[in-house]
DNA sequence: AGCACGCCGACT
DNA sequence: GTCGGCGTGCTC
């Protein structure tokens, strides 16, 4: 019997229900390419579609098997080791996606394939002979016309906008008639260095009078125009977000002789920063003993995990520096992690000073090429420590001796979008595998964390003293509900004003904080309170004052926005964080006082800009949302202020409170980091609430011991794991059935009172799917995964499913 | 999911 | 008779 080298791959065109290892013979061309690890293309399914896939394994099988062959290799080398195709696995069962999308997730975007089908004309044929067969086509005459136009050839996708679904059997029947052929180009992300730019081919004048006529039907054209007047070449991306316009009408003003397209080069922004080499690093009593115990743990050879521990200002970064010195002299590597990107050049300044070229920031803020440079830097083995947001962790270090998670409470560390894994997961497993240490810093560790130091799956190490014995600032708790009792209905109490004019009169700065989830901006009527949703989702538009227009955050959905109420006339005001109105507020109670707003609406000019202008021309009141309350240390700031501390705690969530908690921790310990003392002002609604007390007195052990009942009592993590399984279709009524029916079988496997809803999803419509959620009280391991991956592909392989969409996530983030 | 094949109703 | 609707089953 006559053998042949056989692969097994990975193939992306494969849906969840069906994603497996599929059988290809490998061509005699191709042997010495198709190795584990690569990513190939693959003919699949009936019509042989080319798609993108990767080799998992290679063997020697029987020739004669009736297997397709593959079609192409794509990566010269492979770009995952035999770890990483054991990680892209572990992820595949873990999170319930596919093998392609875990390999997407852990490969950087710059160096992942697209697959565009090109058709073009068969060159030999006469256009007569062409047309003549064309003819007997449905669409065809418009098809192949298409396609003349466009030189010959053109993208499915382009083909597609142009004649619908009509396009692709057309495009069949001409193949067959041996009009048409088509091939499957290979693009490779990492090309972003360009940007597509159009300007107009005529003067602005006579452009402006072609489209003026047409302004009442469609005005995208003529806003394209004028923008471009005005601004003269951009690009784009800019104009479609500025205008509304799609790119096929852009393409399509091109092909009407408006505009022409050129290639503009990015200019690449970081520079290369040269760091002078830090002094040695001295540690303090506490930070010593914590080092040391971390060390010890590092060093026992086996995978182990530490919780450190320690207030706000008390030198946990120093801490990390040293031991990942310690790691790296023993031959290891590390990679660290922070929860924002404004976070990575603070803390790359100082791990550079320390590691030099060692050391790589790894972060979805870079750009594309430079990500992938990083990346294949770190590949090569040139690279120590790994330094950057939550996609870092997937760097292609080897041999890790440390893996360091700054701020582990931080929501930024579970993905938002699928799948999504959370990086304190995936950290874990790599430790097991490289048998290293775990370090999760915090100064308010998740209830989860906390929990699990206590049953000592964690080591616990704690740095209680400030920087520079820096005591606490003395913190207020202001009642609201007294102001609104003495006729003030404004936003800021009578102790925060009061505390404010003393700030002013010393020089002294400060900090007010309005504790809003989210900072965007909504319409709404005046009169009759008319929201504008989005006419796909059921989710209200957000206003983006950059362009002037209303968008949808679910589907991409972009409008124009207006000024009178389409139901009642009446006039539409802006509603959003609130931060404007306190900002009046302020200009009413402290006139001349410079205030320095930071929101979605500031931010366009960067963050770094407005808060070193903060401290240099020490502007006296710094407002924001969120982003004032990370890692920002002013020597002149005395007092901050909590502007509604209740605003994030009373969510339909139950990491409201730990959120809120964690929240108001934060911003308090930003007064008085210098020599001065500092003060805090909490303003709330409920002053007796206790999470608002806890963080008042910076008092996380109460905070805890209330929390954890709480979490035993209700059966939340980390005392159950909470599986959400959603069905999404077109039709509300039948997607709901179907949850019922899944919930039934949920029910069936884990008893009724395991099993909740369905529930309609958060934003219950997105993109004219409605979405319904049954949840399932369960625990985490093999045994409930498998069940619910077994769940979710019979669902998806049965028929009488057909249209509805499934997917299920551990411990959403709501 | 995405595609081909197959089996019925409204036309030339 | 034919075309094209969509229900059904499979993907190495």
């Amino acid at each position: 019997m006559e053998t042949a080298a056989i692969v097994k791959v990975a193939v992306s065109a494969a849906p969840y229900h069906i994603d497996k290892p599929y059988d290809y013979l490998v061509p005699a061309e191709l042997e010495d390419l198709a190795v584990p690890g690569v990513r190939v293309t693959v003919p699949f399914g009936r019509g042989n579609k080319l798609s993108e896939g990767m080799i998992l394994a290679r063997g020697e099988g029987e020739k004669a098997r009736g297997l397709k062959a593959l079609s192409a290799v794509l990566d010269r080398e492979p770009v995952l080791d035999s770890a990483g195709l054991a990680l892209a696995l572990w992820m595949r069962q873990r999170y319930f996606c596919t093998m392609s999308e875990a390999v997407r997730t852990i490969l950087p975007a710059g160096l992942w394939y697209r697959l565009q089908e090109i058709w073009r004309l068969q060159a030999e044929l006469d256009l007569e002979t062409a047309r003549a067969a064309a003819g007997g086509v449905r669409h065809g005459p418009e098809v192949l016309e298409t396609l003349e136009r466009s030189g010959g050839s053109a993208g499915l996708e382009a083909l597609r906008d142009a004649h619908g679904d009509g396009a692709l059997p057309a495009l069949r029947a001409l193949e067959k008639a041996g009009v048409v052929w088509r091939e499957t180009a290979v693009k490779q992300k990492v090309g972003d260095k360009t940007r597509r730019m159009a300007e107009l081919a005529l003067s602005a004048e006579e452009a402006l009078a072609l489209t003026e006529a047409k302004r009442r039907s469609p005005p995208a054209r003529y806003e394209v125009v004028k923008l471009l007047a005005a601004n003269g070449k951009t690009a784009c991306a800019d104009l479609t977000y500025f205008t509304g316009a799609s790119p096929r009408t852009l393409r399509g003003m091109e092909k009407a002789g408006l505009l022409v397209f050129s290639e503009a080069e990015e200019l690449r922004v970081s520079l290369p920063v040269k760091v002078e080499p830090g002094p040695p690093i001295v540690l303090n009593e506490e930070q010593q003993g914590a080092f040391e115990l971390l060390c010890g743990l590092a060093e026992a050879g086996r995978a182990s995990g530490a919780l450190l521990q320690g207030v706000t200002g008390s030198g946990k970064t120093q801490v990390y520096l040293r031991l990942v010195q310690e790691i790296l002299s023993k031959g290891r590597t590390a990679i660290v992690l922070v929860p924002e990107i404004v976070l990575t050049p603070q803390m790359m300044g100082k791990f550079s000073s320390y590691f030099g070229d060692d050391a790589a920031m790894l972060h979805s803020g870079l750009r594309m090429t430079e990500r992938c440079d990083q990346w294949k830097r770190i590949r090569r083995g040139e690279v120590k420590v790994v330094l950057g947001t939550r996609s870092a962790i997937f760097a292609p270090l080897r041999n890790i001796g440390v893996i360091i998670l700054d701020e582990e409470q931080e929501g930024s560390y579970l993905s938002e979008n699928p799948p999504r894994y959370h990086t304190r997961d995936v950290a874990k497993y790599l430790c097991a595998r490289d048998k290293a240490l775990l370090v999760l810093g915090s100064a308010t560790p998740s209830v989860e964390t906390a929990w699990a130091a206590e049953e000592g799956q964690y080591h616990k190490a704690r740095l209680c003293r400030r920087y520079n014995e820096q005591s606490l600032p003395q913190v207020l708790i202001a009642d609201l509900r007294q102001e609104i009792k003495a006729g003030n209905p404004g936003l800021i109490g009578a102790d925060l004003r009061r505390e404010l004019e003393r700030n002013l009169e010393a020089g002294e700065q400060s900090i007010l904080f309005l504790n809003r989830r989210g900072s965007s901006r909504m319409l709404l009527c005046g009169e009759c309170g008319h929201v504008p949703e989005c006419p796909r989702c059921s989710a209200p538009l957000t206003y983006h004052s950059a362009n002037g227009r209303l968008m949808c955050h679910h589907c991409g959905h972009s409008q124009r926005s207006f000024d009178a109420c389409p139901v009642c006339g009446g006039i539409m005001k802006h509603v959003g964080a609130g931060t404007q109105k306190v900002e009046e507020e302020l200009a009413g109670l402290f006139p001349g006082a410079g205030i320095l707003r930071m929101d979605a609406d500031t931010t366009a000019e960067g963050h770094g800009k407005l808060l070193r202008r903060f401290e240099t021309e020490r502007i006296p009141i710094l407002l924001g949302t969120q982003m004032v309350a990370k890692g920002l240390d002013f020597e002149n700031v005395t007092l901050v202020g909590v502007l509604a501390a209740d605003l994030s705690l009373y969510l339909e969530n139950y990491r409201a409170a730990e959120r809120t908690f964690s929240l108001l921790t934060q911003v308090v310990g930003r007064a008085g980091r210098g020599g001065k003392s500092g003060r805090a002002v909490i303003q709330t609604y409920t002053p007796g609430n206790d999470v608002i007390q806890c963080a008042a007195r910076q008092d996380y052990g109460r905070f805890y011991e209330g929390e954890i009942r709480m979490r035993q009592l209700r059966r939340l993590p980390p005392f159950a794991d909470l599986f959400t399984l959603t069905i999404s279709g077109v039709e509300e009524g039948a997607v709901l059935r179907a949850a019922i029916g899944v919930r039934d079988i949920l029910r069936r496997r884990f008893g009724d009172s395991e099993v909740l809803g369905p529930a309609p999803a958060p934003v219950l419509k997105v993109n004219n799917r409605y979405r319904y959620r049954v949840l399932l009280v369960g625990k985490n391991n093999k045994e409930t995964r498998e069940e619910i991956g077994g769940l979710l592909r019979a669902f998806a392989g049965n028929g009488a499913n057909r249209g509805f969409n499934i997917f299920a996530e551990c411990n959403a983030a709501d």
